[in-house]
DNA sequence: GCAATAGTGTCTGTGAGACACTATTTG
DNA sequence: CAAATAGTGTCTCACAGACACTATTGC
């Protein structure tokens, strides 16, 4: 393995990136929303093998002609499946083995993104193959997803349920405008109980990252004070977690 | 990109892996440690092209026939080159673009380690190559490294002492026993900046993960109760994190 | 005694949780 | 008026920070 009196530009010249064998690797994004009551994830109905005819996260290989990082690529077939640019993405973990892929020892780099249902444009993907969303809590028992994309949405869950602990995230996945008590339902939704009307409310509002923009009138009942975020591309950390 | 009637095992007996032109795949890991009141990291000396002579961080391809998975590929690296097996390894973030490797498009999954100096055996790391302990605080400024491995250290320090607010972890920076002023002075060098005494006793007490085992003489002044951590393997979160 | 280090008593402040209460609308 | 929804007043509690204090050693 010495490489004597090589330059660095002959080393360069020479060097065959397929000379080794190295893992597969590819980017996959878990795209939350919230619907009916419910989280739902965007899943990708494949048409080749392996896994054929299974659901699967949006996602696939780097393009090293295209894609600038890996961010970009993410992105890049994120936009394909929704029409968007995602307004979050946040890298979750990376996970690589010998088993998750039938083909051979492969290396996934999963995202996850927080997207408002009515700004997907009606799930016009550009392939021929059918998109979906799935609400979370029907994954792994009603549906197994193609390779280890189960456990992949897991672990994207377990992030967000964690960072809804101490960040205001949970905004991205409303509608531009919203009240404080839909936003209230959102994070009850993800954390699966209640929380304190008061306390929520003092919280969001001390953070100072909204900002009124005039009010609705429900259906019933007292009209509601409507808000967006301020800065949307900025995440806020709490000083202090809401209680486990 | 059709595969009409082919069935799943044909496919496999005839996929082969290296047709598509794919990134470069690595793990590298930041080891930290604690000498001389400084936070340190492992680094090891290039041999070869790019970068021949640069210090770089411990890391390298992952072997598809040794690795089980990314942490048994880190962990071989560092066993490799510390003749330890580290007792606490995690996963900080995955980069990969164009530009970082001059050879092609690459990408790297970058583990942080934290390891007592008195633990790592004289350095006799298998291969030729330089291995060495240098100061954080040196690195960017006297020193450049290899790649984006100077980024790379900047992402674990900013994960190191994100964590450090809310864990315990600086205890595996410490030897097996270890006092609680001696911890309090590792949380002060990550922070870089003093704790109150009281409150961070009150803190690591209140977690109970200490055990006490013992009181030590000083060189001057009081004896020291000694400690060691009730279950290494398990990381302890406070409910609230220090102030910023 | 003094210097040096370890360790405590106790007050303050902040922000989460609890929960009873008020406010504003429709019918 | 009642029902429904939005929003508040205010108490408690846990825990971080501040800082003056005590404890135990060597010289």
């Amino acid at each position: 393995m010495k490489v004597p009196g090589v330059s660095e530009s002959d080393f360069l010249r020479t060097y065959d990136a397929r000379a080794f064998d190295r893992p597969n690797f590819s980017v996959d994004t878990v795209v939350f929303t919230v619907a009916d009551e419910q989280l739902q994830v965007l899943l990708v109905k494949r048409d080749q093998h392996p896994f054929r005819g299974y659901f699967s996260l949006v996602g696939g290989f780097v393009d090293l002609e295209v894609d600038q990082d890996l961010q970009a690529a993410a992105l890049r077939r994120l936009t394909d499946k929704t029409g968007v640019v995602a307004p979050y993405l946040e890298q979750v973990q990376t996970v690589g083995n010998q088993q998750r892929d039938p083909r051979c020892w492969s290396v996934t780099t999963v995202y996850f993104s927080l997207l408002a249902k009515d700004r997907v444009k009606p799930v016009t993907g550009t392939g021929t193959s059918a998109v979906e969303w799935v609400n979370v809590s029907e994954i792994g028992s009603n549906r197994s997803l193609a390779f280890d994309h189960g456990q992949l949405v897991s672990m994207a869950v377990e992030r967000l349920r964690n960072k809804v602990l101490y960040t205001a995230l949970p905004a991205h996945l409303l509608p531009e405008q919203f009240s404080l008590t839909q936003l209230q339902r959102i994070y009850e939704l993800i954390l699966n109980r209640a929380l304190e009307a008061k306390a929520f409310r003092r919280r969001i509002l001390s953070a100072e990252i909204l900002v009124e923009c005039g009010s609705k009138q429900q259906a019933r009942g007292r009209p509601t004070q409507m808000y967006r975020l301020a800065d949307p591309r900025y995440t806020y950390v709490f000083s202090r977690p809401l209680d486990l």
